[in-house]
DNA sequence: GTTTCGGCTGGGCATTCTGCCCAGTGGGGG
DNA sequence: CCCCCACTGGGCAGAATGCCCAGCCGAAAC
């Protein structure tokens, strides 16, 4: 459950430039390629890499506009709310947290107005008793894994 | 600023199975290897596809708990609290949205109890007036986008 | 109507990478 | 002290890549 510095070398380099393959990669370590090979498989195995999945920008799909929805359920309807939340094609992603029955959402529209029918279509649910909604401005720090993966690293040196 | 079906076929495949080549892809897909090339150049060109960053369990790194945490910023103090943040490494990502000087933060963790610990980092800065967190207790739809780019593909056909 | 142009096809080519194998080495744990 | 595991450095066939080409087609421009 833990990863060394080699580990944390691949990951960065791999973050940065997914596109290179393993022999390049165990290159620019200065490993040889198997090594390199033996250590990606292992992440992929324990699970530390879930995948490599192509990163889509809604943006860029016609999505420009970003919003969190706090969500207050009612009691015993969270299975029927995470279902109709998880066939929302704007609903990007969905948490349960710590608080009486509360879901936080990400959402996307195409413009502040359509986020209105967004926000609708995911209210339009008998278990959905209030939903408080942020939108998103600005993105000072994108998605990113990195920084974490170094900490990582150091703390087990 | 817009896709059509085979852009969104070869999205879903590529979501799918990331690891396939573009040769592979092409036979999927039923075109010509060059027409496969060609629309993920594209793809990638108008920042549709921003890359293929490896996907990196934070659980897996050792640190299993996700929190949200909103922010209130004190007026005029954004930049000072961004590069703060920003240096955080358990700060995943971050986003100012609607309201009075608001942020929203995603946090991870090794514990409930170096939740505290990181939280106190965060809040270490006098731009911070408030913080209020959530503790992430399931993900019932992790981070997705291929029910929007099949949603974006039939939006325009 | 006719021309032009961008996208797609199907193919060929040299280069590179992959997946898979091997024997040999070195250090740490049993 | 020995065994095991990880790493090294190498070889091999097969496959994919990057790059080129000529030809075809439909749509938009003229």
């Amino acid at each position: 459950m833990t990863i060394d510095r080699l580990d944390a070398r691949l990951l960065v380099l791999l973050a940065r430039e997914p596109r290179i393959g393993v022999l390049e990669m165990s290159r620019r370590l200065g490993v040889a390629r198997g090594t390199a090979q033996a250590r990606l498989d292992r992440l992929r195995e324990r699970g530390v890499i879930r995948g490599f999945g192509p990163e889509v920008d809604p943006a860029a799909l016609g999505y420009p506009v970003t919003a969190f929805a706090t969500l207050e359920i009612r009691q015993g309807q969270g299975a029927d709310v995470r279902a109709h939340l998880a066939g929302v094609p704007e609903v990007l992603e969905l948490h349960t947290t710590t608080g009486s029955g509360d879901m936080l959402c990400r959402l996307v529209a195409r413009s502040n107005a359509d986020l209105q029918r967004v926000i609708d279509r995911v209210v339009a649910l008998d278990g959905i008793v209030r939903a408080s909604t942020a939108i998103v401005m600005e993105n000072p720090v994108p998605l990113r894994i990195i920084p974490l993966v170094e900490q990582a690293a150091k703390d087990v040196e």
